[in-house]
DNA sequence: ATTTGTAAGTAAGTTTTACTCACCTTTGCA
DNA sequence: TGCAAAGGTGAGTAAAACTTACTTACAAAT
Protein backbone atom coordinates (compact mmCIF):
# COMPACT_ATOMS: atom_id res chain seq x y z
CA UNK A 1 0.00 0.00 0.00
CA UNK A 2 2.87 2.46 1.14
CA UNK A 3 4.45 3.84 -1.66
CA UNK A 4 8.23 3.04 -1.59
CA UNK A 5 9.85 5.16 -3.66
CA UNK A 6 13.03 4.03 -3.12
CA UNK A 7 14.67 6.01 -5.84
CA UNK A 8 15.63 9.48 -5.54
CA UNK A 9 16.62 12.56 -3.19
CA UNK A 10 14.29 12.84 -0.31
CA UNK A 11 12.37 15.85 -1.76
CA UNK A 12 11.25 13.36 -4.59
CA UNK A 13 10.15 10.29 -2.80
CA UNK A 14 8.09 13.44 -0.66
CA UNK A 15 6.31 14.84 -3.56
CA UNK A 16 5.38 11.25 -4.73
CA UNK A 17 4.20 9.74 -2.08
CA UNK A 18 2.48 12.74 -1.13
CA UNK A 19 0.51 12.78 -4.95
CA UNK A 20 -0.03 9.35 -4.32
CA UNK A 21 -1.56 9.72 -1.42
CA UNK A 22 -3.71 12.81 -2.60
CA UNK A 23 -4.84 10.35 -6.01
CA UNK A 24 -6.79 8.78 -3.05
CA UNK A 25 -9.73 10.77 -2.52
CA UNK A 26 -9.30 13.22 -5.49
CA UNK A 27 -8.96 13.22 -9.26
CA UNK A 28 -5.77 13.79 -11.14
CA UNK A 29 -7.37 17.33 -12.95
CA UNK A 30 -8.37 19.02 -9.10
CA UNK A 31 -4.89 18.31 -7.44
CA UNK A 32 -3.00 21.52 -7.88
CA UNK A 33 0.79 21.61 -7.84
CA UNK A 34 0.50 23.98 -4.60
CA UNK A 35 -1.18 21.26 -2.87
CA UNK A 36 1.32 19.13 -3.72
CA UNK A 37 3.96 20.95 -2.30
CA UNK A 38 2.19 21.51 0.48
CA UNK A 39 1.62 18.54 1.52
CA UNK A 40 5.22 17.45 0.78
CA UNK A 41 6.40 20.03 2.86
CA UNK A 42 8.63 20.74 -0.39
CA UNK A 43 8.09 24.08 -2.22
CA UNK A 44 6.20 24.29 -5.79
CA UNK A 45 9.36 24.78 -7.93
CA UNK A 46 11.56 21.38 -6.63
CA UNK A 47 8.38 19.58 -8.78
CA UNK A 48 9.70 20.37 -11.78
CA UNK A 49 13.30 19.72 -11.21
CA UNK A 50 12.43 16.12 -10.61
CA UNK A 51 9.65 15.82 -13.13
CA UNK A 52 9.12 17.41 -16.77
CA UNK A 53 5.33 17.90 -15.91
CA UNK A 54 2.23 17.37 -13.44
CA UNK A 55 1.62 14.60 -15.75
CA UNK A 56 5.05 13.00 -15.92
CA UNK A 57 4.63 12.97 -12.26
CA UNK A 58 1.22 11.05 -12.49
CA UNK A 59 3.08 9.15 -15.00
CA UNK A 60 5.73 7.92 -13.00
CA UNK A 61 3.78 7.61 -9.48
CA UNK A 62 2.12 4.55 -11.74
CA UNK A 63 5.30 3.35 -12.50
CA UNK A 64 5.86 2.60 -9.26
CA UNK A 65 2.66 1.51 -8.34
CA UNK A 66 2.80 -0.89 -11.80
CA UNK A 67 6.04 -2.48 -10.37
CA UNK A 68 5.07 -3.84 -7.77
CA UNK A 69 1.70 -5.13 -9.53
CA UNK A 70 3.78 -6.85 -12.25
CA UNK A 71 5.72 -8.45 -9.54
CA UNK A 72 2.44 -9.60 -7.56
CA UNK A 73 1.49 -10.92 -11.27
CA UNK A 74 4.67 -12.75 -11.58
CA UNK A 75 4.17 -14.35 -8.23
CA UNK A 76 0.55 -15.68 -8.93
CA UNK A 77 1.96 -17.34 -12.59
CA UNK A 78 5.14 -18.78 -11.06
CA UNK A 79 3.72 -21.93 -9.84
CA UNK A 80 0.71 -22.50 -12.08
CA UNK A 81 1.49 -25.33 -14.84
CA UNK A 82 -1.44 -25.05 -17.41
CA UNK A 83 -2.29 -22.29 -19.79
CA UNK A 84 -5.87 -22.06 -17.66
CA UNK A 85 -4.44 -21.76 -14.53
CA UNK A 86 -2.01 -19.05 -15.46
CA UNK A 87 -4.62 -17.19 -17.02
CA UNK A 88 -6.77 -17.38 -14.14
CA UNK A 89 -4.08 -16.54 -12.00
CA UNK A 90 -3.20 -13.51 -13.91
CA UNK A 91 -7.43 -12.35 -13.91
CA UNK A 92 -7.45 -12.91 -10.21
CA UNK A 93 -4.61 -11.07 -9.86
CA UNK A 94 -5.14 -8.51 -11.23
CA UNK A 95 -8.87 -8.02 -10.11
CA UNK A 96 -7.22 -8.46 -6.68
CA UNK A 97 -4.13 -5.68 -6.76
CA UNK A 98 -7.13 -2.87 -8.39
CA UNK A 99 -8.97 -3.72 -5.25
CA UNK A 100 -6.13 -3.40 -2.97
CA UNK A 101 -4.51 -0.88 -4.93
CA UNK A 102 -7.45 1.94 -5.35
CA UNK A 103 -4.47 4.77 -6.72
CA UNK A 104 -2.92 2.30 -9.34
CA UNK A 105 -6.26 1.35 -10.51
CA UNK A 106 -7.92 4.38 -10.40
CA UNK A 107 -4.33 6.34 -12.56
CA UNK A 108 -4.23 3.45 -14.93
CA UNK A 109 -8.26 3.11 -15.66
CA UNK A 110 -9.18 6.86 -15.45
CA UNK A 111 -6.67 9.25 -15.67
CA UNK A 112 -3.90 8.48 -18.23
CA UNK A 113 -5.38 7.15 -21.31
CA UNK A 114 -6.72 10.82 -22.58
CA UNK A 115 -3.20 12.22 -23.46
CA UNK A 116 -0.64 10.64 -25.76
CA UNK A 117 1.71 11.42 -23.35
CA UNK A 118 0.76 8.38 -21.59
CA UNK A 119 2.26 6.23 -24.65
CA UNK A 120 5.19 7.37 -25.26
CA UNK A 121 5.71 7.05 -20.52
CA UNK A 122 7.64 4.35 -19.45
CA UNK A 123 5.08 3.14 -17.43
CA UNK A 124 2.78 2.22 -20.74
CA UNK A 125 6.28 -0.04 -21.71
CA UNK A 126 5.25 -2.29 -18.35
CA UNK A 127 1.58 -2.03 -19.33
CA UNK A 128 2.44 -3.48 -22.52
CA UNK A 129 4.46 -6.45 -21.39
CA UNK A 130 1.87 -7.06 -19.04
CA UNK A 131 -0.21 -7.68 -22.45
CA UNK A 132 1.91 -9.50 -24.17
CA UNK A 133 2.64 -12.21 -20.99
CA UNK A 134 -1.34 -12.51 -21.36
CA UNK A 135 -1.02 -12.66 -25.06
CA UNK A 136 2.30 -15.45 -24.62
CA UNK A 137 -0.26 -17.51 -22.58
CA UNK A 138 -3.03 -17.66 -25.24
CA UNK A 139 -0.46 -18.60 -28.08
CA UNK A 140 1.30 -21.70 -25.69
CA UNK A 141 -2.32 -22.95 -24.90
CA UNK A 142 -3.23 -22.96 -28.69
CA UNK A 143 -0.26 -24.59 -29.27
CA UNK A 144 -0.60 -27.21 -26.42
CA UNK A 145 -3.80 -28.08 -27.52
CA UNK A 146 -5.78 -26.48 -24.17
CA UNK A 147 -7.58 -23.59 -26.40
CA UNK A 148 -9.24 -24.12 -29.67
CA UNK A 149 -6.68 -23.46 -32.48
CA UNK A 150 -9.03 -21.01 -34.67
CA UNK A 151 -9.71 -18.55 -32.32
CA UNK A 152 -7.90 -14.72 -32.75
CA UNK A 153 -5.55 -14.36 -29.46
CA UNK A 154 -5.38 -10.70 -29.75
CA UNK A 155 -9.16 -11.04 -29.25
CA UNK A 156 -8.63 -13.35 -26.51
CA UNK A 157 -6.67 -10.74 -25.07
CA UNK A 158 -8.23 -8.15 -25.58
CA UNK A 159 -11.31 -9.70 -24.51
CA UNK A 160 -9.90 -10.82 -21.10
CA UNK A 161 -8.49 -7.43 -20.33
CA UNK A 162 -11.69 -5.54 -21.25
CA UNK A 163 -13.08 -7.78 -18.99
CA UNK A 164 -10.67 -7.35 -16.19
CA UNK A 165 -11.20 -3.24 -16.31
CA UNK A 166 -14.61 -3.08 -17.07
CA UNK A 167 -15.22 -5.17 -14.15
CA UNK A 168 -13.28 -3.29 -11.88
CA UNK A 169 -14.70 0.40 -13.32
CA UNK A 170 -17.76 1.24 -11.28
CA UNK A 171 -16.11 0.02 -8.03
CA UNK A 172 -13.24 1.79 -8.27
CA UNK A 173 -15.00 5.13 -9.63
CA UNK A 174 -17.81 4.98 -7.11
CA UNK A 175 -15.13 3.38 -4.17
CA UNK A 176 -16.88 0.27 -3.89
CA UNK A 177 -16.06 -3.03 -3.23
CA UNK A 178 -14.75 -5.92 -5.44
CA UNK A 179 -15.74 -9.34 -4.87
CA UNK A 180 -12.30 -10.69 -6.60
CA UNK A 181 -12.91 -14.09 -5.94
CA UNK A 182 -16.05 -14.47 -7.59
CA UNK A 183 -15.59 -11.91 -10.12
CA UNK A 184 -12.11 -13.82 -11.85
CA UNK A 185 -13.80 -17.23 -11.18
CA UNK A 186 -16.90 -15.95 -13.12
CA UNK A 187 -14.44 -14.18 -16.13
CA UNK A 188 -12.72 -17.18 -16.67
CA UNK A 189 -15.89 -19.13 -16.76
CA UNK A 190 -17.11 -17.45 -19.41
CA UNK A 191 -13.91 -16.41 -21.42
CA UNK A 192 -12.95 -20.55 -21.05
CA UNK A 193 -16.42 -22.00 -21.32
CA UNK A 194 -19.09 -19.53 -23.34
CA UNK A 195 -22.21 -18.32 -22.08
CA UNK A 196 -24.55 -20.40 -24.35
CA UNK A 197 -24.84 -24.52 -23.24
CA UNK A 198 -22.48 -27.23 -25.27
CA UNK A 199 -22.18 -30.46 -25.62
CA UNK A 200 -24.21 -30.86 -28.38
CA UNK A 201 -22.11 -29.96 -30.67
CA UNK B 1 -20.65 11.61 -39.11
CA UNK B 2 -21.62 15.83 -39.29
CA UNK B 3 -22.80 17.20 -36.07
CA UNK B 4 -26.16 18.00 -36.25
CA UNK B 5 -27.18 19.89 -33.70
CA UNK B 6 -30.75 20.81 -34.04
CA UNK B 7 -31.49 22.10 -30.96
CA UNK B 8 -31.05 25.51 -29.82
CA UNK B 9 -29.62 29.33 -31.07
CA UNK B 10 -27.08 29.53 -33.87
CA UNK B 11 -23.94 30.22 -31.42
CA UNK B 12 -24.67 26.91 -29.91
CA UNK B 13 -24.87 24.97 -32.55
CA UNK B 14 -21.75 26.33 -33.67
CA UNK B 15 -19.84 25.99 -30.62
CA UNK B 16 -20.34 22.55 -30.31
CA UNK B 17 -19.83 21.70 -34.03
CA UNK B 18 -16.82 23.49 -33.84
CA UNK B 19 -15.35 21.68 -30.64
CA UNK B 20 -16.31 18.64 -32.11
CA UNK B 21 -14.36 18.56 -34.79
CA UNK B 22 -11.56 19.93 -33.15
CA UNK B 23 -12.06 16.91 -30.85
CA UNK B 24 -11.23 14.77 -34.19
CA UNK B 25 -7.65 15.71 -33.96
CA UNK B 26 -6.81 16.73 -30.01
CA UNK B 27 -7.66 15.67 -26.71
CA UNK B 28 -9.75 18.14 -24.41
CA UNK B 29 -7.44 18.94 -22.02
CA UNK B 30 -5.52 20.55 -24.76
CA UNK B 31 -8.34 22.32 -26.80
CA UNK B 32 -8.54 25.48 -25.32
CA UNK B 33 -11.74 27.74 -24.67
CA UNK B 34 -10.24 30.32 -27.10
CA UNK B 35 -9.74 28.26 -29.42
CA UNK B 36 -13.37 26.81 -29.41
CA UNK B 37 -14.63 30.34 -29.68
CA UNK B 38 -12.31 31.05 -32.31
CA UNK B 39 -12.89 27.97 -34.78
CA UNK B 40 -17.05 28.87 -34.16
CA UNK B 41 -16.57 32.43 -35.12
CA UNK B 42 -17.91 33.84 -31.59
CA UNK B 43 -16.72 34.67 -28.85
CA UNK B 44 -15.27 33.49 -25.54
CA UNK B 45 -17.99 34.61 -23.62
CA UNK B 46 -20.43 32.96 -25.37
CA UNK B 47 -19.73 29.33 -24.39
CA UNK B 48 -20.58 29.74 -20.87
CA UNK B 49 -24.39 31.30 -22.03
CA UNK B 50 -24.78 27.87 -22.95
CA UNK B 51 -22.71 25.65 -21.18
CA UNK B 52 -21.68 25.99 -17.26
CA UNK B 53 -18.56 24.15 -17.93
CA UNK B 54 -15.77 23.01 -20.62
CA UNK B 55 -16.99 19.82 -19.34
CA UNK B 56 -20.53 20.48 -19.37
CA UNK B 57 -20.23 21.13 -23.45
CA UNK B 58 -17.69 17.58 -23.86
CA UNK B 59 -20.70 16.23 -21.76
CA UNK B 60 -23.21 18.03 -24.25
CA UNK B 61 -21.43 16.80 -27.47
CA UNK B 62 -21.13 13.31 -26.30
CA UNK B 63 -24.69 13.65 -25.72
CA UNK B 64 -25.85 14.72 -29.08
CA UNK B 65 -23.39 11.59 -30.43
CA UNK B 66 -24.62 9.13 -28.28
CA UNK B 67 -27.99 10.15 -29.23
CA UNK B 68 -27.32 8.67 -32.50
CA UNK B 69 -25.24 5.58 -31.50
CA UNK B 70 -28.67 4.66 -29.95
CA UNK B 71 -30.50 4.78 -32.79
CA UNK B 72 -27.96 2.70 -34.51
CA UNK B 73 -28.07 0.02 -31.79
CA UNK B 74 -32.00 0.48 -31.80
CA UNK B 75 -32.21 -0.43 -35.44
CA UNK B 76 -29.63 -2.60 -35.27
CA UNK B 77 -31.56 -5.21 -33.11
CA UNK B 78 -34.80 -4.44 -33.93
CA UNK B 79 -35.11 -7.44 -36.94
CA UNK B 80 -33.68 -9.90 -34.58
CA UNK B 81 -35.70 -12.90 -32.73
CA UNK B 82 -33.14 -14.99 -30.78
CA UNK B 83 -31.29 -13.05 -28.28
CA UNK B 84 -27.76 -14.44 -29.62
CA UNK B 85 -28.52 -12.55 -32.64
CA UNK B 86 -29.62 -9.34 -30.64
CA UNK B 87 -26.20 -9.74 -28.81
CA UNK B 88 -24.32 -10.30 -32.27
CA UNK B 89 -26.16 -6.79 -33.58
CA UNK B 90 -25.42 -4.82 -30.81
CA UNK B 91 -21.86 -5.94 -30.46
CA UNK B 92 -21.74 -5.02 -34.31
CA UNK B 93 -23.27 -1.95 -34.08
CA UNK B 94 -20.80 -0.86 -31.07
CA UNK B 95 -17.64 -1.49 -32.78
CA UNK B 96 -19.31 0.08 -36.24
CA UNK B 97 -20.16 3.25 -34.51
CA UNK B 98 -17.06 3.36 -33.01
CA UNK B 99 -15.56 2.64 -35.96
CA UNK B 100 -17.16 5.44 -38.08
CA UNK B 101 -17.37 8.03 -35.45
CA UNK B 102 -14.20 8.56 -33.98
CA UNK B 103 -14.90 11.80 -31.59
CA UNK B 104 -17.58 9.81 -30.00
CA UNK B 105 -15.26 6.69 -29.36
CA UNK B 106 -12.43 9.54 -28.17
CA UNK B 107 -14.72 11.23 -26.08
CA UNK B 108 -16.62 7.90 -24.79
CA UNK B 109 -13.80 5.64 -23.96
CA UNK B 110 -10.82 8.16 -23.10
CA UNK B 111 -12.19 11.79 -22.00
CA UNK B 112 -14.91 11.72 -19.80
CA UNK B 113 -14.24 8.51 -16.92
CA UNK B 114 -11.92 10.84 -14.96
CA UNK B 115 -14.07 13.40 -13.52
CA UNK B 116 -17.16 12.87 -11.76
CA UNK B 117 -19.43 15.25 -13.50
CA UNK B 118 -19.88 12.68 -16.24
CA UNK B 119 -21.93 10.61 -14.12
CA UNK B 120 -24.44 13.45 -13.34
CA UNK B 121 -24.59 14.32 -16.69
CA UNK B 122 -27.49 12.97 -18.90
CA UNK B 123 -24.89 11.47 -21.35
CA UNK B 124 -24.37 8.99 -18.23
CA UNK B 125 -27.48 8.44 -18.23
CA UNK B 126 -27.64 7.29 -22.03
CA UNK B 127 -24.63 4.91 -21.27
CA UNK B 128 -26.48 3.33 -18.67
CA UNK B 129 -29.19 2.59 -20.58
CA UNK B 130 -27.65 1.34 -23.20
CA UNK B 131 -25.98 -1.17 -20.66
CA UNK B 132 -29.23 -2.00 -19.33
CA UNK B 133 -30.16 -3.32 -22.76
CA UNK B 134 -27.68 -5.35 -23.02
CA UNK B 135 -28.48 -6.81 -19.65
CA UNK B 136 -31.85 -7.43 -20.17
CA UNK B 137 -31.01 -9.74 -23.57
CA UNK B 138 -28.38 -11.53 -21.26
CA UNK B 139 -31.31 -12.31 -18.61
CA UNK B 140 -34.01 -13.31 -21.57
CA UNK B 141 -31.64 -15.49 -23.02
CA UNK B 142 -31.04 -16.96 -19.19
CA UNK B 143 -34.71 -17.57 -19.37
CA UNK B 144 -35.84 -18.94 -22.83
CA UNK B 145 -32.65 -21.45 -22.07
CA UNK B 146 -30.31 -19.91 -24.85
CA UNK B 147 -27.78 -19.29 -22.40
CA UNK B 148 -26.21 -20.89 -19.39
CA UNK B 149 -28.48 -20.71 -16.22
CA UNK B 150 -25.24 -20.49 -13.83
CA UNK B 151 -23.72 -17.48 -15.25
CA UNK B 152 -24.15 -14.16 -13.36
CA UNK B 153 -25.74 -11.87 -16.11
CA UNK B 154 -23.88 -8.67 -14.25
CA UNK B 155 -20.11 -10.16 -15.68
CA UNK B 156 -21.16 -10.82 -18.93
CA UNK B 157 -22.40 -7.76 -19.39
CA UNK B 158 -19.17 -6.34 -17.87
CA UNK B 159 -17.20 -8.62 -20.03
CA UNK B 160 -19.15 -7.77 -23.51
CA UNK B 161 -18.76 -4.23 -22.75
CA UNK B 162 -15.34 -4.38 -21.29
CA UNK B 163 -14.49 -6.61 -25.15
CA UNK B 164 -15.92 -4.00 -27.34
CA UNK B 165 -14.41 -1.09 -25.74
CA UNK B 166 -10.91 -2.90 -25.41
CA UNK B 167 -10.99 -3.76 -28.36
CA UNK B 168 -11.60 -0.22 -30.09
CA UNK B 169 -9.21 1.05 -27.40
CA UNK B 170 -5.78 1.11 -29.35
CA UNK B 171 -7.52 1.75 -32.95
CA UNK B 172 -8.98 4.87 -31.62
CA UNK B 173 -5.80 5.96 -29.24
CA UNK B 174 -3.71 5.28 -32.37
CA UNK B 175 -6.22 6.14 -35.81
CA UNK B 176 -5.95 3.03 -36.44
CA UNK B 177 -8.30 1.06 -38.44
CA UNK B 178 -10.91 -1.33 -37.12
CA UNK B 179 -12.38 -4.84 -39.03
CA UNK B 180 -15.66 -4.34 -37.73
CA UNK B 181 -16.97 -7.78 -39.22
CA UNK B 182 -13.89 -9.90 -38.08
CA UNK B 183 -13.96 -7.85 -34.40
CA UNK B 184 -17.49 -8.29 -34.26
CA UNK B 185 -17.63 -12.15 -34.85
CA UNK B 186 -14.50 -12.80 -33.18
CA UNK B 187 -16.03 -11.51 -29.87
CA UNK B 188 -18.95 -12.93 -29.85
CA UNK B 189 -17.71 -16.07 -30.87
CA UNK B 190 -15.35 -15.83 -27.63
CA UNK B 191 -18.25 -15.31 -25.71
CA UNK B 192 -20.80 -17.79 -26.41
CA UNK B 193 -18.82 -20.37 -27.33
CA UNK B 194 -15.38 -19.94 -25.08
CA UNK B 195 -11.89 -20.63 -25.90
CA UNK B 196 -11.28 -23.96 -24.51
CA UNK B 197 -12.56 -27.31 -26.54
CA UNK B 198 -15.93 -28.79 -25.50
CA UNK B 199 -17.83 -31.93 -26.38
CA UNK B 200 -16.12 -34.15 -23.80
CA UNK B 201 -18.04 -32.94 -20.66
C1' DA C 1 41.99 23.20 4.65
C1' DT C 2 40.42 25.35 0.65
C1' DT C 3 38.57 25.32 -3.60
C1' DT C 4 35.36 23.70 -6.80
C1' DG C 5 31.68 21.55 -9.05
C1' DT C 6 27.27 19.64 -8.60
C1' DA C 7 22.93 18.28 -6.82
C1' DA C 8 19.06 19.82 -3.69
C1' DG C 9 16.09 23.24 -2.74
C1' DT C 10 13.92 28.05 -2.66
C1' DA C 11 11.11 32.22 -3.75
C1' DA C 12 9.37 35.27 -6.59
C1' DG C 13 7.87 35.89 -10.92
C1' DT C 14 5.25 35.01 -15.77
C1' DT C 15 1.91 33.18 -18.76
C1' DT C 16 -1.77 30.82 -19.96
C1' DT C 17 -6.51 29.59 -19.53
C1' DA C 18 -10.86 28.82 -17.72
C1' DC C 19 -14.33 31.54 -16.28
C1' DT C 20 -17.09 36.24 -15.03
C1' DC C 21 -19.58 40.36 -15.58
C1' DA C 22 -21.35 44.45 -17.18
C1' DC C 23 -22.83 45.92 -21.26
C1' DC C 24 -24.74 46.08 -26.27
C1' DT C 25 -27.98 44.25 -30.11
C1' DT C 26 -31.45 41.97 -32.26
C1' DT C 27 -36.03 39.98 -32.38
C1' DG C 28 -40.69 38.58 -31.42
C1' DC C 29 -44.99 40.41 -29.88
C1' DA C 30 -48.79 42.87 -26.93
C1' DT D 1 -44.19 51.52 -30.90
C1' DG D 2 -42.31 49.98 -27.03
C1' DC D 3 -40.11 46.58 -24.51
C1' DA D 4 -38.86 42.37 -22.51
C1' DA D 5 -36.11 38.63 -23.30
C1' DA D 6 -32.79 36.10 -25.68
C1' DG D 7 -28.47 36.26 -28.36
C1' DG D 8 -24.07 37.94 -28.34
C1' DT D 9 -19.76 40.86 -27.04
C1' DG D 10 -15.21 42.15 -24.99
C1' DA D 11 -12.64 43.46 -21.44
C1' DG D 12 -11.22 41.79 -17.18
C1' DT D 13 -10.04 38.36 -13.13
C1' DA D 14 -8.21 34.60 -10.52
C1' DA D 15 -5.87 30.61 -10.30
C1' DA D 16 -2.89 27.28 -11.57
C1' DA D 17 0.94 25.38 -14.23
C1' DC D 18 5.34 26.27 -15.22
C1' DT D 19 10.17 29.36 -15.25
C1' DT D 20 14.11 31.35 -13.76
C1' DA D 21 17.47 33.36 -11.12
C1' DC D 22 19.25 32.47 -6.97
C1' DT D 23 20.98 30.09 -2.43
C1' DT D 24 22.48 26.23 0.38
C1' DA D 25 24.50 21.70 1.35
C1' DC D 26 28.02 18.55 0.29
C1' DA D 27 31.37 15.59 -1.74
C1' DA D 28 35.75 15.06 -3.95
C1' DA D 29 40.18 16.74 -5.58
C1' DT D 30 44.08 19.61 -5.20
Amino acid sequence: MSTSARTGPPGKIKIMTAFSHLMETKDFQSITTAEIAGSAGVTEGLIYKYFTDKKDLLHQVLNEHFTVFQAGIAAGIATKQTCIEKLEAIVFASLDSYAENRVLARILLLEVRNSLSYFESGAYVMVRQYARTILEIIREGMETGEFRPDIDPYLVQKVILGAIEHTCLKQVIFDRKIDVSAAAGGIVDIVFNGVTHHGYH
